[in-house]
DNA sequence: CTGTTAGCGCCTTCAG
DNA sequence: CTGAAGGCGCTAACAG
C-alpha cells in the first residue's frame, strides 16, 4: 500500500526539480533561488507536506527530542516537575516525551530501551522505588545519551542531578516538632532504595541527637509508599505502650493517610499528635487540619534539570563522568507551618 | 563520527553471515537454523545490540507506539486517565508517549505534528480549552492515523470517543441541591468551547426547570478555568442583592477555590451555601468540609479509550468516519455526597 | 535454511 | 544555484 504521506520526492516530481533542491528549500539552505524556494514552500503547504522525523532522525542519529521518566503520577509532584521541564525544553526547540513507570522497575527498563531505540538526545530521570540495578542507565551513558537525574538519584552513579536539601529540610522539620515540645517523634520513612529516604532519616536522627532526645528504633519504620501500609504502620505506632506525640512522614500522601488513622482513632491533631509531611502537595493545604510540610520548588526542579541537560547536549565533547565529577544542583526548600503543628497558635477557623 | 550503536551488520560481519539472517534470527523468523539463531542472539547480547526503532518505523511506516495528548496536569484527572491507557496499551504490546499541552492550542498543534511526524500508530486526545480549530485532528485522520477522544470531544467531528453522562450527572447533582431545599443555585461553568461545559449547564438548566425554579441568568457564569478568576466570580455571586444558597461548579478545583472565598467571607458551608463539584479529584475528600461531587471512573475512561483505539488499529480496513457513524462509549458517574451538601445529616467530626 | 537486492525519506557530499 | 549519488538500519521479497 502506497503511503499517504507527501514526500520531498512528490514535490520534486511535480515541480520538475530534484529532491535535493526541495530538501534545501525546505530546510532553509541559502543556496536556493528565491523563485524556486517559494514554489517549493507553496506546493509543500498545499500538499500538506510534513517532514518524516523518523527518516530524519534515522539518518542523522539525533531527534531533537528528549525523554523524561517519572516513577508515578499519584501525587502532584512529578506532573509539576514535568511542566517545568517542558517549559525550558520547548523554548530551546526540543520535543519532550514523557514516560510514567507506575513504580515498576520492569517498566523503567523497557521505557529506557524504548527511548534509546528512538534515539532521544537525552533523558531526565527519577527512578522507581523498586530500582536497585542501574545497568539500564549506564547503558544510556555508554550510548552517549546524556542523563540528568532529579529527586531520586542512584547513589553509586556519578551523574548530573538536581535535588533539594533533603537532609537539612528533614532536620529542620524535626527540630520544629521538638520546638513545640514533642519528645516521642515517630518517622514513617520511605523505601531504603531511595536516597532521599536515607537523607531525610539522617536529618531526623541528627535533629533528635542535637536536642538530646534518645533514638527509639520502635518509632521508625520504612515502608513501600503504598497507602494501605500507612494504616497498618500508623495503627502500630498508636498501639505502642507509650505512643508517639508527633509524626514526621516521608511525604504528604503518607502524612495525610496517617492523619486519617489518627482522626479515626479519636485523637486530636496536633494536640495529641503533631504531623509534618514533605513536598507541599496541593492537598497539604486542603486537608484538615492543614498539614505542616516542606515545600519543594517543583517547577524549578524541572527547569533546572532541563537546563543541565541542555548544557550536556550543547557540549561539543561529551562529558565523561567516569573521569570527572558530575555537577549537582541543590535547590532550597521551605518549611510551611500549618495547623497540624500549631499547638498554641490559633487553629484554622471553619 | 561512527555511531556507537551495534547494528545487525556488525553482528553479520562478525559471524560471517548475511544481515538478513541476523534480522531473521532477531525477529524470531522460523526459517533460521537453531545453531545460527543461537549464535546471533548470544553475540547480540554481548554486543548490547538494540534495535533501532527509528530505522524500523521508517521502513515499515508503523511504530507500535501510540500517543496520548492531554490539556493539563494540574488536577489528578488526566494523570489517572493516562495510567488506565498505559495499562491496556502496554498489555497489548504498544508503547505510549504522553504529551501535555498546558492548555495551549499552539502546543496542541505542534505536539500533534510531532506525533504524526514520528509515525505513531494512533492517538488518544482530550483537546485544550483554547481549541476551536480542529484541522490538526482531521489532518491525522487524513493521514490514516486513528484518533480516539475522551472528556473533551470536538462536537462537529465524527470521531470515536469515550465520555461520561455529563448531562445526567449535572442534572442529578443539581436535583440533589434542590432536594436539600436550595432555590438560588449558582453555576460556575467552564469555557463555551468545551462540550462538557455545555452539557453540564444544560443538565443544570433542565433540573431547575423540572422543579419549577426559574432560570436566573445572574447566577450563571462561564469562565476560563483559571483559579484566580474563581475568586472574582465567586465574590461577585456573594455580593448580589440576594446571593445564591448553593453552587454547582464545573469541576472540583473550581469548587474548592470557591469554597475558600465563601469561608473567607465568614459564610458557612453548607448552611449558607451548599457546594457541589465535578470529577471527585483526590482533593475533594480532603477539603473541609468534604466536597460533594460527581465521581468519574478515570482509569476506566483511559482503559476504554485504549481499547477503542486498539479496535481501530486492528481493523484491517480503516474505518472511514466520513461515511459511517463513529462509536461512542458513555461511562457512568456517581454522585458522592459529602459534607458540603449535608445540611441535616451529621457533619464530619474532627 | 540463507544470501542478495531494493527501498523506506531525508540530508549531505560531490560535481557540475 | 542545482542535480546525482550515497548512506543511515532494517525488513521483505526474490533467488537460490
Amino acid at each position: 500500500m502506497k503511503s499517504k504521506y507527501t514526500t520531498i520526492i512528490d514535490i520534486a516530481r511535480q515541480l520538475n526539480i530534484s529532491k535535493s533542491t526541495v530538501s534545501r528549500a525546505l530546510t532553509g539552505h541559502p543556496n536556493v533561488k528565491e523563485h524556486t524556494r517559494k514554489a517549493v514552500l507553496e506546493l509543500a503547504a498545499t500538499m500538506e507536506y510534513q517532514r518524516n522525523s523518523l527518516a530524519l532522525g534515522f539518518s542523522k542519529h539525533t531527534t531533537n527530542t528528549i525523554g523524561i521518566m517519572v516513577p508515578e503520577f499519584m501525587s502532584t509532584y512529578f506532573p509539576s516537575v514535568i511542566v517545568g521541564v517542558q517549559d525550558v525544553m520547548q523554548a530551546a526547540g526540543y520535543n519532550v516525551v514523557i514516560c510514567q513507570q507506575n513504580e515498576s522497575y520492569e517498566s523503567e527498563v523497557s521505557n529506557m530501551k524504548l527511548l534509546l531505540s528512538y534515539c532521544v538526545d537525552g533523558i531526565i530521570v527519577s527512578h522507581t522505588k523498586e530500582t536497585r540495578n542501574f545497568d539500564h542507565f549506564t547503558l544510556a551513558q555508554r550510548r552517549g545519551v546524556p542523563l540528568v537525574f532529579f529527586n531520586r538519584v542512584p547513589d553509586d552513579m556519578n551523574v548530573p542531578n538536581v535535588v533539594v536539601n533533603d537532609y537539612e529540610a528533614a532536620f529542620q522539620a524535626v527540630e520544629h516538632l521538638i520546638g513545640i515540645g514533642r519528645k516521642r517523634i515517630a518517622h514513617l520513612a520511605g523505601p531504603e532504595s531511595l536516597v532521599n529516604t536515607r537523607l531525610r532519616r539522617q536529618g531526623y536522627l541528627d535533629a533528635l541527637k542535637k536536642h538530646g532526645i534518645p533514638y527509639n528504633p520502635d518509632l521508625v519504620l520504612s515502608y513501600d509508599l503504598t497507602t494501605e501500609k500507612v494504616k497498618i504502620y500508623m495503627k502500630h505506632f498508636l498501639d505502642l505502650e507509650t505512643p508517639p506525640d508527633a509524626l514526621f512522614a516521608i511525604n504528604d500522601p503518607t502524612a495525610i493517610a496517617a492523619m486519617e488513622v489518627v482522626k479515626a482513632k479519636g485523637l486530636r491533631i496536633p494536640e495529641d499528635i503533631a504531623v509534618v509531611g514533605f513536598s507541599n502537595d496541593f492537598s497539604a493545604q486542603l486537608v484538615y487540619p492543614g498539614l505542616t510540610t516542606v515545600a519543594q520548588p517543583t517547577a524549578d526542579i524541572g527547569r533546572t534539570a532541563a537546563e543541565m541537560l541542555l548544557t550536556e547536549l550543547k557540549a561539543k565533547v561529551k562529558n565523561d563522568y567516569s573521569i570527572k565529577k558530575a555537577p549537582t544542583v541543590q535547590l532550597p526548600t521551605k518549611l510551611i507551618i500549618r495547623e497540624s503543628t500549631m499547638v498554641k497558635g490559633k487553629v484554622k477557623k471553619h
